[in-house]
DNA sequence: ACAAAAGTGTTCCTGTTACACCCATGT
DNA sequence: ACATGGGTGTAACAGGAACACTTTTGT
């Protein structure tokens, strides 16, 4: 929460990311704002310190996590960050603190100088990864739309895409499963349900 | 040069390549070998200590430096290792010491377990970037033929490519420029030589 | 009935692959 | 003269982009 104080030389920073009708990344109110870290305890993983930053900033966990890129430190303590950015569905987060909020990271520079390198850089990986790595699906439920998913993609790639197009693309890189369910929601057609084959067995779908 | 004293707790770790016939990395004889490492100094940037790893191993400088990713020390100091891997052309690599040798990544492992994870790791980060990053030209002269330089995508992508479509999509993805002179060596015509349009004036060819 | 998103194929274009011969030189 | 790597174009193919209408539902 504080990686502030001279305490460990490292410390690890997490931008966490999240849809909604934009891409937003949490942000933790107070001075110029900064985005949830923590100092590397004792016989602790760096991944599992990125893990309590979000945790001990805003209750959040169960999320994926990737690291970004180690940055000095600058004058003093701590020596070293190591970056992670974190992604999930809205839905799933419970923001368990106040001084807490989503912000738009294309927006004009709202968090200490440090920390928005971290969220520049952290949303180009992600624009570059989309296309490669299964991470548009982080952003969504188990069982999606390829409504939803397409809505995904364009946040991130901040371009609209053909819906035909789209979907043999998507259908053509990625293993999609079919399900038997479909979602209605609002005036229109409901839309088939659909979800990622990932290392569940082929025999329950 | 050693990072098994419990010293500073971050350490930087830097597998340095090369090209002659094949693709050889750099590593320190005695042990189960390593690749150059150092622990960070007050003061010191990671990358400044990277460089110094190299420096104090084998009297190496003004290489092509990138970090890779960080890894977690396990038990005792250092507590993260961050990795960088860094390129060079053969000839420009005079190594000042003994004890140091350059060996094929692909062979059976030759250097303790978390330096061979970060070799495997740079050799595929290598391959992932050749197409849209110019590292193969690190590995090459200023000036080059286009000979050397397929010759470097070769070895890298582990696998031969066509000549005449390896020229064409070369020349739609990089600015080469091409020089006057020509590079004779051997009992065939001259290969003209390129140098890769960087940061360089226009005006100088 | 109508508004709203779901769903579906074909044509065109562009970029990638496959492929064979002549050129300039050193020995 | 011959062996060696340097240098060049074209035709087939595959993957990506452009594009319009019908379907199913909630109100």
């Amino acid at each position: 929460m504080n990686d502030t104080k001279p305490s460990a030389p490292i410390a690890a920073a997490v931008a966490l990311f999240t849809i909604r009708e934009r891409l937003e990344f949490l942000r933790l109110e107070g001075g110029q704002g900064r985005i949830p870290s923590a100092p590397l305890e004792e016989g602790e993983t760096l991944e599992a310190c990125a893990r309590r930053a979000l945790w001990e900033a805003a209750s959040i966990e169960d999320v994926f996590l990737e690291q970004l890129y180690t940055f000095d430190g600058g004058r003093g303590h701590p020596r070293a960050i190591v970056a992670y950015y974190a992604l999930a569905p809205h839905d799933r987060l419970r923001i368990g603190r106040t001084g807490v909020g989503w912000v738009d990271p294309t927006l004009a520079p709202t968090l200490v100088e440090e920390h928005q390198i971290i969220v520049g850089r952290a949303c180009e990986r992600l624009a570059g990864k989309l296309e490669y790595a299964p991470i548009a699906y982080q952003f969504l439920a188990e069982r999606f739309t390829l409504g939803e998913l397409q809505t995904v993609y364009e946040i991130i790639g901040r371009q609209t895409l053909d819906k035909r197009n789209f979907r043999r693309r998507i259908r053509a890189s990625w293993d999609l499963v079919e399900t038997r369910d479909a979602r209605r929601g609002g005036p229109h057609r409901p839309a088939r349900l659909y979800r990622l084959r990932d290392a569940r067995p082929p025999w329950e779908e």
